[in-house]
DNA sequence: TTGCATAATTTTACAGTGTTAATTTACACT
DNA sequence: AGTGTAAATTAACACTGTAAAATTATGCAA
């Protein structure tokens, strides 16, 4: 034990800490996960965490950035598929769909609707902004390329929503008698294709026009 | 006391401890309430609820059971609106986004992401089943009309899961940035009526057909 | 009316939780 | 070698869900 912890050191027994937590999190919900099984898992005290991290809560925290920054590294790699606009897009959204399954606990994790705001701690801010922007960056390119018409970010947004709904209430099993998934996906990529193929008249992301006649 | 509680007793007192534990878990969510806690809101002991309940977690359950009932009530007397299937799409569509934000933490506990799916309890079950059809009957009228072409029950979970997860998203305050909630359900109900807008060429829902050209 | 059997309830108890305060350990420096 | 002190550990506290034991209070038979 060295007198002063360096930042290395720090750093490093967070990370340690943090891969323990992630998994175990990931398997059983951060509830149901003591501080003393992740010790004896790292083979520390209950409370040596306590001069790391704050608290419970901050761990998770931690935690919860960097599922989001694997998540953002995903999405990022699928964007650098050679291809137009339209190539990216769908490599985007399938890597998507991809990470969700593939740690749907991760994925619950980070989309967890009962854990606070992101306000309190500023990784995970970081993290999940970063996420956001490489959704968004591919609609901005669809639009730039003319293959959609819009507000590239009011879309972004959108397509984001309604993707993750529909990865939610997979997740949460409220889907059980529906068609398979990729159908679903499937269609929801044809409709925003079509909804916002840009046409002749006014786009669609215009504010809502009262109709001349019925 | 009675020498045997009547099932009017009995579901009495079921009755109480859901509408205590509902307001109770929705302020703080069902782990930052203890038994104890709500014991003592209800005058008895600790255990008592242990005579009407298995567990906590069947309290949960029957709890959000009964959100979902509440919730399911509110699609269905939208639905009631007089006026053609599009009417009724909308006013369906904006119960939804009405009881969501109404009562934020209702809904988180219905669609939370940690709970256990509802195998376990089949009241749950029921109350879920019965919001999903009322979610997506207005659907059903919407293609009967031929307002919009394509299988209903594709393009009802479609549209449930998108406008789910735009809720859910401001919910969790993901959509801090965006612009407001209203421009972007207003631009998701454009794409998707103009995405599964009947047209001379196949049907949206149809599996994908190679371009003739590009 | 008095006992009694027994359902309903409460009390007690236990193992476990997150976290703080006190204590011990072990290093860096004089 | 001795000492100040950061780091780690142990001890302790108030709390949790819930099983088991103890208590209460009722409907009915005598």
């Amino acid at each position: 034990m060295p007198r002063n912890l360096s930042d290395s050191d720090v750093a490093e027994f967070r990370q340690r800490l943090c891969e323990v937590a992630e998994r175990r999190f990931a398997e059983r919900g951060a509830d149901g996960v003591s501080m003393r099984q992740l010790a004896q898992e790292l083979g520390c005290s209950a409370t040596t965490p306590y001069r790391y991290f704050a608290d419970k809560d901050a761990i998770l925290a931690a935690v919860r950035a960097a599922a989001f920054d694997r998540f953002a590294a995903a999405l990022e790699a699928a964007r650098r598929v050679k291809g137009d606009a339209r190539a990216q897009s769908r490599a985007v959204g399938e890597a998507y769909v991809r990470f969700a399954f593939a740690e749907p606990n991760a994925y619950r994790l980070m989309f967890d609707l009962t854990q606070p705001g992101e306000a309190r701690y500023p990784e995970l801010a970081r993290a999940t902004a970063r996420a956001r922007l490489t959704m968004q960056a591919h609609v901005k390119a669809l639009v730039a390329e003319g293959i959609q018409a819009g507000d590239p970010e009011v879309l972004g947004y959108v397509y984001w929503a309604a993707l993750h709904g529909l990865v939610v209430l997979q997740l949460a099993g409220k889907l059980g008698g529906a068609p398979d998934f990729k159908l679903l996906h499937d269609t929801m990529n044809r409709l925003f294709a079509r909804g916002a193929a840009p046409q002749a008249d006014a786009a669609v992301t215009a504010r809502p026009q009262r109709k001349a006649a019925r």
